[in-house]
DNA sequence: ACACACTTACTGACTTGTAAGTAAGTTCGT
DNA sequence: ACGAACTTACTTACAAGTCAGTAAGTGTGT
């Protein structure tokens, strides 16, 4: 007994739930989410209009603002349903440890060639977060934060380095490489091969790692 | 006489000009372009608003219209200025040859680091340029495509190389670190070293094209 | 005299968000 | 097993604001 007032009746609800929600919601929230990575990420956060995301989602705006809240929030929600499943292919939660971290890396900016909208929207919205007052602001500095640790831990094992501060710049490097690709690639896909490339800096990063290890 | 309707009575008049422009007026025009840089580097093109550019600028957001046309010229022209003044400080047009430009990037980064506005507005506008029809699109395709010749040619100068792919993939992967280093940075300023890190990785990737030249 | 460098005033297109209403689903007392 | 009471999942309609762009006018420099 005791009630318990269970105050998350299944995801993030913005317009508080008090029951449960109904058997189609969570695969129409789904669509919702779906569709606004395709509208943020081909227009961006600030002109990416709800009216848009609703479209895609066959509703109306007022329905996507009565399951996020606001803009803002169906933003942050796509920001967290877009980590659960990571790239759709990859085994997303699958959290590898050690050198098969690396070519989990590798295989993801693989799929991404196929991948123009997710690469997009990444994109964008890094590049818009660090605007003044951003929602996504906090998101990405957490975001950055925590792969950087994650990388460093990893390089550390694969080279047996333990300069801290050298498998932090190491880790830094790598992701500005991988950001940086992307933006070069979506403007001259045939110009860059993102595969190539970032497996090419591994493998240097790493060698470099264990000549001072 | 004759009358050479001289089609570009200095710089770029976005209300065609037809005698020629009153003194004070280029100043009055930098400033407007200034007050740009301002806006669309903290709120980025699309939520930055003329309103507040003209504010800035001493006059209406007419006044801007009067002299750019538009709001995508003015971006236009905002993004042309920054170019032939580079970094205020450093010497802009002076193109440096040979290893003295690697130099100069890394002079450029340092400089960065007390210029962050110039920071911002260059890493939301590139991000935010990838979507679709945007009008800093063909800029920084552009800008990409110039910037990797340069660089690889640069690089095969001071390595030796001669391998034309390796050359412009290790010129991507410099101008990838410098972009995304950015952003992390700007999201976390205190984490980053920009200029340690990048001129860390120009050792590495020249060292790395000699051993194969 | 005439273009230039603006300003004031206004329009129209979009925007997000809210209010109110409706149909369908869920829970629960009996 | 049934219906009242209530929620959820929307919709239509609207409020309120923001913004780019235009038109017409005013003063000033050459």
């Amino acid at each position: 007994m005791v009630e318990t007032a269970r105050d998350d009746p299944r995801g993030r609800p913005a317009a508080e739930r008090v029951q449960r929600p109904q058997a189609r919601t969570t695969e129409r929230r789904e669509a919702v989410l779906k569709a606004a990575m395709n509208v943020f990420g081909a227009r961006g956060y600030n002109k990416g209009a709800l009216v848009e995301v609703a479209e895609q989602a066959g509703m109306t705006h007022a329905g996507v603002l009565h399951h996020f809240g606001s803009k803002e929030g169906l933003l942050v929600a796509m920001l967290k349903y877009r980590d659960g499943e990571e790239v759709a292919g990859v085994p997303a939660r699958a959290q590898t440890e050690g050198p098969a971290f690396l070519q989990h890396l590798v295989d993801t900016v693989e799929e991404n060639t196929h991948r123009r909208g997710v690469v997009q929207a990444y994109s964008v919205l890094s590049g818009e977060s660090v605007t003044d007052g951003h929602p996504a602001h906090d998101y990405f500095q957490e975001r950055f934060h925590i792969l950087r640790a994650k990388i460093a831990g990893v390089l550390g094992e694969v080279s047996g380095s333990t300069d801290e501060q050298e498998l932090i710049d190491a880790a830094s490097s790598l992701i500005a490489i991988m950001d940086g690709l992307q933006v070069q690639w979506l403007l001259e896909p045939e110009a860059i091969d993102m595969p190539r490339i970032l497996s090419r800096t591994i493998d240097e990063l790493v060698d470099r790692l264990r000549a001072t290890a």
